[in-house]
DNA sequence: GAGGGCTAACCGACCGATCGGTTTGTTGTG
DNA sequence: CACAACAAACCGATCGGTCGGTTAGCCCTC
């Protein structure tokens, strides 16, 4: 193996070095990982997966922790996407942004749930930056519902009931479907003003 | 060091060796590593933390998973009697047990909410063993939920989010006070038949 | 009741493995 | 050529676990 030799830039091979492309492979295993193990991972893993070395990883990210960071910024911003995409702005009414959180987290499959619920990370919040950044978007989602007009004690409820439920969905067999169908068709119910 | 004719009996000195205590010792320094540092503690600092040796640790406890094991079999059985505390067999309706669950979660301070909620354990279930535990254990729950004559869409809901509130109570800042009494009320609301 | 023998609690040195991170070297690219 | 993108060897620290040995507590016997 690692013949330089081997030039065909067909199928999935990098072909050229691509600092996005590498970067984005070695937060998407680092994710993997969480998932699989919690904050137990370790680099040389890590690179394994991304099919890049240690010295490559740690060229990209110069930390453990700032590997973890960035993982967990990436993915937060990535379910606030999610959330948004399951907002119906058709909803002339208050708590639309509350009610898509619910279908975001209560709807899809377990890997996509999975996918998006950074509430599914096993002990990430052990690593005091990672904490700062959990609480600061605990209080943007906060402030969010606020602003679209559900009261604290609703909000508080439904997004805690809504991610126990991602949490239990991804960590599997906790929950089963009907169940799942059930918890969101009352959440959405309270979710409504 | 270690003169063996330091025969001063008086203050905590354990002055004979006692099974129980050691065992409780490094159970109760366990968690609170466990709640500091997650999975990621170390045995050599629990050993220190319960004034044991390493080889005195390994003695009651011969894996680091089977110290884990222990303390999440304790925890969950110290919670469940805790709950239990929090019923109010006065009330001759459905829900009694599940409004016993919001007190016991919603209700104390911090500190103790942290001693009693093994939901604010991070990344325990990354060990195989304990995530069963903690399956077994929430079947337990929806089972005397059930028998309490609570439909599962309400448990589901209720308790879920009573647990979210225990965990952001037990990481701290994330809620205050008056959020904590708001999210009970009307967790308890929820609750009722 | 004094002492001998046995068990279990406990200690502390040590081992191999593994970890996060550094350093040095190589290769592709503009 | 210069520089970014890697690779690979390597380092010190630390980890979980083992092992040989020590000692306290208890039972049995005389």
């Amino acid at each position: 193996m690692t013949t330089t030799g081997d030039r065909a830039p067909g199928r999935d091979q990098p072909a050229t070095r691509d600092r996005d492309r590498t970067r984005r492979a070695l937060l998407a295993a680092t994710e993997q990982l969480l998932h699989e193990r919690g904050t137990g991972f370790s680099l040389a893993d890590v690179a394994t997966r991304a099919e890049v070395s240690k010295g490559g990883l740690l060229h990209h990210f110069p930390t453990r922790e700032a590997l973890v960071i960035a993982v967990v910024e990436a993915g937060l911003a990535r379910f606030r996407d999610e959330v948004m995409r399951h907002v119906d702005l058709a909803e002339n009414r208050a708590g639309k942004v509350l009610r898509g959180y619910v279908r975001a987290l209560c709807g899809s499959s377990a890997e996509a749930v999975a996918t998006f619920a950074p509430s599914a990370w096993h002990g990430v919040d052990a690593v005091a930056e990672v904490a700062a950044l959990l609480h600061a978007d605990a209080d943007r989602w906060r402030e969010t519902f606020a602003r679209d007009g559900i009261a604290p004690e609703r909000s508080l409820v439904v997004q805690f009931a809504a991610e126990g439920v991602a949490a239990a969905i991804a960590l599997g067999a906790y929950i089963n479907d009907a169940e799942v169908d059930l918890a969101r068709t009352s959440l959405l119910a309270l979710a409504e003003p």
